[in-house]
DNA sequence: GTCTATACACCGATAGAC
DNA sequence: GTCTATCGGTGTATAGAC
């Protein structure tokens, strides 16, 4: 008969660390089936269009987790200068102080980007756009904000790509201590 | 017998092409063999390592490359500041206006890193450290110029993959904007 | 140094029992 | 909803002729 024998959110946060970790090419469906302990068949009944519809429902969960741990919260109530300081400390947590990659990063240079293009967009825009109005309320000028908020995204995506690719959590942990004395100022 | 079709320079240059639009694990030997025109085993007789073999080797002359078209003439003769933003307008034609994703950026962020981590590494630490110096050549003082460097550096990585992500050079092109007026400022 | 042909493991995906 | 077993295809890699 067979109960779910573990929640799938818990189906997805595991696949998700996969796709994260590996990338969605080398993310094979022995490592997938391994990583949540179901069979082959038991994804392919949760995902039925495969690999690429697996990697698609992790993109948007990831989206919406981290408009849950990171946008809210930016969004949220308090003073906007010490939200967005806030968001530095969260992103440090999210992306355990380097250590980890980005899920969107790693699928957008990768050879299948096309596949999950609208899931990046989405949650590159969604965070550009949630910072450059919390920049607003700051006092920066519109398009000034959205030009700093831009900045600030490819910046820590650029950190976690570098920290990635040279093994060295250095530089995600020296990007965020650099924004927090530049991100506000002028 | 089988002399060589074409120069083995312009060899690793369409191995390259593969590896930079594809990223490792999804460039098989089937599109490198079309890419080159050269058959399986003869590619197997280039690099006798196989894929692995082809992908470190193109991205050490990636890495001359580099050298030769954006390092040299940052390090070379001339005023520091026009050097600098010399740079920039070198990038702009090297990465073809934010079209082309940056083949160390595609093997740092693919499942097999760790293969090429020593050349990575390499890439980038040698670009911060030559763009440092000539920071230091303007006046920063040397910890600020390496902060300024390693920012920059990871700035133009982030706008790549960002631009990759969402399908649009836009943000490239707005990113070497904004370095053009903040890479020297201070 | 190039090719054709092929080995054989693993890939994503499916069938069908329970 | 889960499993085992298996499919056909493609992956990397090799053998051996020319």
């Amino acid at each position: 008969m067979g109960a779910a024998l573990i929640p799938f959110d818990e189906v997805l946060d595991r696949l998700t660390r996969v796709f994260r970790d590996e990338g969605y090419e080398a993310a094979s469906l022995a490592n997938l089936s391994r990583a949540t302990g179901l069979g082959k068949a038991s994804l392919y009944h949760y995902f039925p269009g495969g690999k690429a519809d697996m990697a698609t429902a992790v993109a948007e969960r990831s989206n919406e987790i981290f408009r849950e741990k990171i946008l809210l919260p930016l969004l949220g109530p308090g003073e906007p200068r010490m939200r967005i300081l806030g968001m530095l400390d969260n992103l440090d947590r999210y992306y355990a102080r380097g250590e980890d990659s980005c899920l969107l990063g790693m699928l957008a240079m990768g050879g299948s980007v096309t596949l999950f293009q609208k899931q990046v967009r989405a949650g590159i825009e969604g965070w550009i756009l949630a910072l450059a109005r919390v920049l607003g309320e700051v006092g920066f000028a519109e398009t000034d904000a959205l030009q700093r908020a831009e900045d600030a995204v490819l910046r820590i995506e650029g950190a976690l790509l570098v920290a990635r690719g040279i093994g060295d959590a250095g530089p995600f942990s020296r990007t965020l201590a650099r924004m927090r004395e530049t991100l506000l100022e002028l």
